[in-house]
DNA sequence: TTTAAAATTGTAATAATTTCAAATATGAAA
DNA sequence: TTTCATATTTGAAATTATTACAATTTTAAA
């Protein structure tokens, strides 16, 4: 993912009006690249911000999504995700200690069927299994 | 997928004691290939067996995953799918309509890096876009 | 039959998310 | 500046999805 060197101007650029609370939850996305949850969002940024509501975080993602700055990851059935990276790339998630590792691949060669005429206008790849790490422990 | 002909059989071999409302669920996510939510064959299948709790849908399906007859589809945050098809295979949802296509894709060349020496358990490709019949419809 | 275990059910509890109206902040125009 | 309209944030209540759990029913073996 390319690097953002100014919050304020990536959120203006993108057409979001750069508030207290929208640059602070960006700033947490970039910053802490585990593809948080709402929840830990909120969690993790009401100390700093003391009258944060956890609606306005779903506020401000669901706004980051639709101005096209986040994508929600959907590894899990019961956590909606987060991730500031919106380029496609592919999510690992270990079934052990439960941390999501990026990883990217190639979507040319998929030799995909059946949806040939569709209009793709976004790729998940999802993988679950056991990280290099947890293997090791055992 | 393989053709299932005998969906009694089929759960016990699973391991799966084939009850009544099994039968039945399972019959379901084999007829109704549209990847169902919990509420979509409650809704269902409720005419048919007055006496079924959602309860038991949830309980079922969740046991149907653990033995591996069925996987959990999460194109959406707010809606978890199931398929009877546990093979890997993708799953297109347009945005337009909400229909679901099953797709087939090569995973043998990704070429995924970062994660080479983790072990996979599951392949979920979830792609979104406009499908052929919507595309049309403009 | 009797009985123990398994499966189903309904209710209540929990958790995630949305709705909505009130309060607050912002920024342009006077 | 002050005023005003608009955008944003907030908190409470409502909704929805899911889980927990105890009671009931079913099943199958003894």
């Amino acid at each position: 993912m390319k690097q953002i060197q100014n919050v304020k101007n990536y959120l203006t650029e993108a057409g979001i009006k750069p508030s207290y609370q929208r640059i602070k939850i960006f700033e947490y996305l970039i910053e802490n690249m585990n593809h948080p949850t709402v929840d830990m969002i909120y969690k993790d940024l009401v100390p700093y911000i003391p009258t944060l509501s956890k609606t306005t975080v779903y506020n401000t993602l669901k706004f980051f999504v639709d101005k096209g700055i986040t994508q929600i990851i959907n590894i899990e059935d019961n956590e909606t995700r987060y991730d500031a990276d919106t380029s496609t790339h592919g999510h690992f998630k270990c079934i052990k200690c439960g941390n999501i590792y990026d990883f990217s691949f190639d979507n040319k060669n998929l030799n995909i069927k059946q949806i040939e005429n569709f209009e793709i206008k976004q790729i998940h790849l999802y993988i679950k299994g056991i990280c290099e790490n947890c293997k090791n422990k055992k």
